[in-house]
DNA sequence: CCCGCATCTGACAACGTTGTCCAGGGCCTA
DNA sequence: TAGGCCCTGGACAACGTTGTCAGATGCGGG
C-alpha cells in the first residue's frame, strides 16, 4: 500500500495555479500570466477563455510565488508603539492611505515600547521583505538596520530619532511645543509649575522636559525638584505625582503634562481638587473642548506625521531622496481654558 | 559589448542568499537551512561556521521563498472601517497580540466603509496567502470569498455578521444593549426619545435601531417620524439631526445615539442648550466621565471582541473548529449621570 | 505563389527556500 | 579487523510565478 500522499504537504488547500487555468483554457501558462497581468500581445478570443478558466477555478495569483520572482513586495511595515493609543491610529491611517496610494500594503506592528520587541517586529518585516519600513522606535540603538539598509529597505523614523544609525527621521517640534506651552503658562502669571512626563531615555520626554526647562529659565524661574516627575505615565503613578505636587506647603498652580496619557490622567485628578490649577498638555486629547474648563494643549498632527513619513519613504523607494534628512513639524498650542487659568494663590 | 547586466533587475540590493552563506562557511545549501531553523543534525562546529557567516554577511532568510515552499505564511489580515476610530484602534491591538501569541504577523487594512474597497483589500490578503482573516464588512455579500474559504482560508467576521455566506461571527448584542439603553431613559421618565443612528443596512444601526423601537415598543409609546435621523454620522449632518429634534413645539427630551461618533457630536449639541436633554450613547467615549454630566453608555469591549475572533480564527486554523458559530458578546451599560436626567418639561 | 514581417504563443530557466534521499565516514561490536 | 549502524552533510527537485527567447501563425506585398 502506498503511504505517501498525493501532495506531501496539504498546503494552501490545493489552490488551483496559473498551470491549472492554462489547462483548462487550453493555452500556455505564460499566457496566463500575461492575462492575469494584463500584459499585451493576447487576443481577446484567448483572453476570454482564460478569464473563464480563472473564474470557473476560482485562481488567484499566489503574490508569495511573485514576489520571489519579482523582488518587490508592495508593502511596507510600520512599527510603533500601540495601536490602541489615540495617538497612533490616525498616525498608522495616514501612513496606510500614503501605501495605497502607491498601491502597497501595510503591515504593522505594536513593540509595546519595548526594544527587543521593536527589533524582532522590524527584523520579521525585514525577512517578510517589506519595500520600506516606518519605525516609531523603542530603543535607541538600530545598528543591526545597517544591513537591511544596506540592502535596500528604505527607512524613516518617525516621532523620536533613530539610535546609532543615520536615517530620515519626522518628528513634532517637542522641544518648542513644550517652550511654547509652559511659557503660555508664565505670561498667565505662573511661576511654580509642575513637569510630569515619560522617561528621559525617550526622545520626546527629554525634549518636552528641555522645553519646560527653558521656558523656566527664560522666566528666571529656578525648578524645584519637587516639581518634576519623570518616567510616569501609568494613571495610577501619574496620579501619586500630581497630587503630591498639589499638597504640600508650596504647590504648583500649574502643570505641564508630557503627552496625552498623562494629561488625561491629570484631568480626572484636577477635577477632584477644589481649587483651580492651570494645565497645559502636550497632544490633543478628544474631547477636550467640551469639558470644563477646555484643556489647553499643545497639539502635534499625527496624521501630518505620518503622512509626512510615508510620502518620504516612497521618494527613497523611487530613488530621489539619498541623503538622511530631519523634518521636524511645528505643534499648536490650543488654548481652551485650562492654561488660561490665574494662579490660584 | 555585452549589454546585459550581470543581475537583469536590482532586486533586494542583490542580498545574500543561503547560497552565499554556504559558500562563505564552505558547506552545503541544507546545512545553512538546518542551522537556520534550529533544526537537528549539524556538529556545533560546523554550526559555530555557519553561524560566523550568516553574521558577516548580514543574512536574512527570505520569507517569501519560504512560504512559497512551506504554504503557511504565518500572517493574517484584518480588515476593518477606519484604524483612525478608536473604537478600533484596541481591537485591532487585541487582534495583534493574539496573532503574534501564535506567531504570526498581522497586515491591516482600512475599507473606509466602502464595500468596493473591501473586497479589493481582502482579495488582496488573499493573494498574500494570508492564512486567516478577520473581517469586519463593510459590504452585504461576501460571496466573492467563498472560494478563498473553499481553498482553506479561515475567516471570521467581526461586529457584523458576514452577507450572503455561512461564516464565524463575533459581535456585541447590538439590539440588546441598544434596547437596554433607551429602557434606562424610559425608566427615568423620558417618552419622547429621539435616535440618531447609522444606515440600517449597516447590521449594528438596524440592531440598534431595532432594539430603539422595542424599548419604546414595551413601554408603549408610538414613535414620532421626526424622532428618528437614520443614515447620519457625520458631525454636520448629526448636529442638524440633533438640532432639528430639539426644536420645534415638541421636542424630545432625551436622545440616544447610535455610535462614538455620533455620541460626540449630541454631546456638542447638547453643551449649547440651555435645557437639561438626557443622552445615552452606544459605544464608550473616552473621557466620558469627566464630562459635566458625565456620558451615560452602553459600553461593548472592543478588545474582548478582536480577541475573541482572533481565537476563533487560530483555533479555525488549528483545524478545530467546523461549524461556522455566531458569538454575540454582551455590553454594560455605564450610568455616568447623562442617561439619568429627568425631562425637562 | 512565396517570402518577410508582425503578432501571438509557449518552453524553459530562475527566484530562494525546504523536503527527500543518498553518500560517506566514524565508531562500536563481534 | 570486518561489518553494520548512526550521524552528518550535500545534491536535487519542487513550490508558483515572471523574463527571455524562439517558434508558430497569419497576413500582405512583390
Amino acid at each position: 500500500m502506498d503511504r505517501t500522499a498525493r501532495r506531501p504537504d496539504s498546503r494552501y488547500g490545493n489552490r488551483p495555479t496559473m498551470k491549472d487555468v492554462a489547462a483548462r483554457a487550453g493555452v500556455g501558462l505564460k499566457t496566463v500570466s500575461r492575462v492575469v497581468n494584463g500584459e499585451p500581445g493576447v487576443t481577446p478570443d484567448t483572453e476570454r477563455r482564460v478569464q473563464e478558466a480563472i473564474e470557473a477555478l476560482g485562481f488567484r495569483r499566489n503574490d508569495s510565488a511573485r514576489v520571489l520572482r519579482k523582488g518587490r513586495t508592495a508593502s511596507i511595515g510600520l512599527v510603533l508603539e500601540d495601536l490602541a493609543d489615540p495617538f497612533y491610529g490616525p498616525l498608522s491611517r495616514a501612513v496606510e492611505e500614503v501605501a495605497r496610494a502607491h498601491g502597497a500594503l501595510l503591515i504593522n506592528g505594536s513593540s509595546a515600547e519595548d526594544p527587543e520587541r521593536e527589533q524582532e517586529l522590524v527584523l520579521a518585516l525585514c525577512a517578510r521583505r517589506v519595500d520600506g519600513l516606518v519605525v516609531i522606535p523603542a530603543g535607541d540603538d538600530h545598528r543591526y538596520l545597517e544591513p537591511e539598509i544596506a540592502a535596500g529597505v528604505a527607512t524613516v523614523f518617525v516621532d523620536r530619532p533613530a539610535g546609532k544609525i543615520d536615517a530620515d527621521v519626522v518628528l513634532s517640534d517637542s522641544f518648542g511645543g513644550a517652550r511654547d506651552g509652559v511659557a503660555h503658562l508664565i505670561a498667565h502669571g505662573h511661576r511654580r509649575i509642575g513637569f510630569i512626563g515619560d522617561q528621559p531615555r525617550i526622545h520626546t520626554a527629554a525634549e518636552r522636559l528641555r522645553g519646560y526647562r527653558a521656558a523656566m529659565e527664560d522666566a528666571g524661574t529656578a525648578i524645584e525638584d519637587a516639581w518634576m516627575s519623570l518616567g510616569v505615565t501609568d494613571p495610577v503613578r501619574v496620579r501619586k505625582a500630581a497630587e503630591d505636587m498639589l499638597a504640600g506647603p508650596d504647590p504648583v498652580t500649574a502643570i505641564f503634562a508630557g503627552n496625552n496619557r498623562v494629561t488625561v490622567t491629570v484631568v480626572r485628578v484636577l477635577s477632584e481638587v477644589d481649587r483651580p490649577v492651570a494645565l497645559v498638555g502636550f497632544d490633543d486629547i478628544e474631547l477636550g473642548d467640551l469639558l470644563r474648563p477646555g484643556v489647553t494643549v499643545v497639539a502635534q498632527d499625527a496624521a501630518q506625521l505620518g503622512r509626512t513619513a510615508a510620502e518620504r519613504l516612497f521618494r527613497q523607494l523611487d530613488g530621489v531622496s539619498v541623503v538622511p534628512e530631519r523634518i521636524e513639524l511645528p505643534t499648536r498650542l490650543i488654548t481652551r481654558g485650562s492654561g488660561e487659568l490665574p494662579p490660584a494663590d
